[in-house]
DNA sequence: CACTTGAAGCAGCATATTTGCTTTAAGGTG
DNA sequence: CACCTTAAAGCAAATATGCTGCTTCAAGTG
């Protein structure tokens, strides 16, 4: 479990992970990530370096927490329809938005600082809710729809393996051809 | 491009790199992943830490070059007499390495140290050589056949995605599901 | 057999990390 | 409401790590 989950929520802990937290992104926009250390945060945040070296370890899960918090989605899928133009409307903004350099730069941020999985599996449950929207307003509207797990195999897992492993030839064509695979372009 | 592609290939740059690795590699076992330093490799390994930055600039990159050494296939991908055998005998071993928490780790240590993704390449490049290989033997066989893209997007993807993001209900089944679902039960 | 040149060694400086101890304040208790 | 208890924060000193300029070495070249 990520530690910030273990902090007391009304006080003193609290308005520190938050102006770390915000330490962290001003600092990131201004000096850019490469020059990010530790005693830099605690010195914007005002706070003292071991006040992070205690509570995250190392500057690798401050980044990995804060990169988890960027990644998560602002609004819920757009509804286009059908349920082949809502995944496709949805995996075009997944892709552009995290093909992008600093996309891809957050989430190896969340890979990297989290030595058991929780961050990375934050993404993954993110993403697996927006889905969950989609079949669900397919369901509504008596389309037949894969389950979750499909939908995560045959649309995101191949985006994100292309993002981390072979970032080239990664377009919009490419993904309606994942989500038309999975559910067929006959509706519409 | 890897720094290790500048070195002079005969001389004392070889043997530097090689007993750097070897160090890693020994430390690794010894005395865990974490506790890797810089200058504790370079004491193994006989040089100064200062050699080491130069060349590969911080713990991360050699890290990242050393990993992507280690998944590096050792051999070719049996001949279990049809395709669909094949991909589940290389992708059920594929996922027992990659699963296992080394596995695990070198993945990730090899998507780390590698702002430009030479090394994650690599990584992918690898598992393509192998598909390559059983596509090309299934084709001999008059089989049907998928491109490489395809096995990539629809076995190796997944799997990779799940290793990564959600390492829960991953196992020989879930990969006989994916082949299975690509090529279909039907012959063997 | 020089010569050139990229890489390694060395040493010292600047930063980052760790740690023990003290102090603060949140949340609970009588 | 005053008083405990206890996580977490602050502080400061000790250590370790990382970086850099300069020197030395040896592989490849003519």
């Amino acid at each position: 479990m990520s530690r910030k989950t273990m902090v007391r929520p009304g006080g003193r802990s609290a308005r520190v992970q938050a102006s770390v937290h915000a330490a962290v992104r001003e600092l990131e926009a201004e000096v850019g990530r490469e020059a990010l250390t530790v005693p830099l945060v605690a010195a914007r945040a005002g706070v003292t370096p071991s006040t992070i070296y205690r509570r995250w370890g190392d500057l690798q899960e401050l980044l990995s927490d804060v990169a988890v918090e960027r990644l998560r989605p602002e609004a819920a899928p757009e509804d286009k329809g059908s349920l082949r133009s809502d995944l496709e409307a949805w995996a075009e903004q997944f892709l552009e938005e995290m093909s992008a350099p600093t996309g891809r730069a957050y989430i190896r941020d969340a890979l990297l600082g989290d030595p058991n999985g929780t961050n990375a599996g934050q993404c993954s449950a993110y993403a697996a809710e927006q889905i969950d929207v989609i079949l669900d307003r397919a369901a509504g509207r008596e389309e037949n729809t894969p389950d979750v797990e499909t939908v995560l195999d045959r649309v995101v897992a191949p985006m994100m393996y292309r993002i981390l492993f072979r970032p080239e030839g990664l377009d919009a064509a490419y993904v309606r051809q994942l989500v038309v695979g999975l559910v067929g372009s006959n509706d519409r």
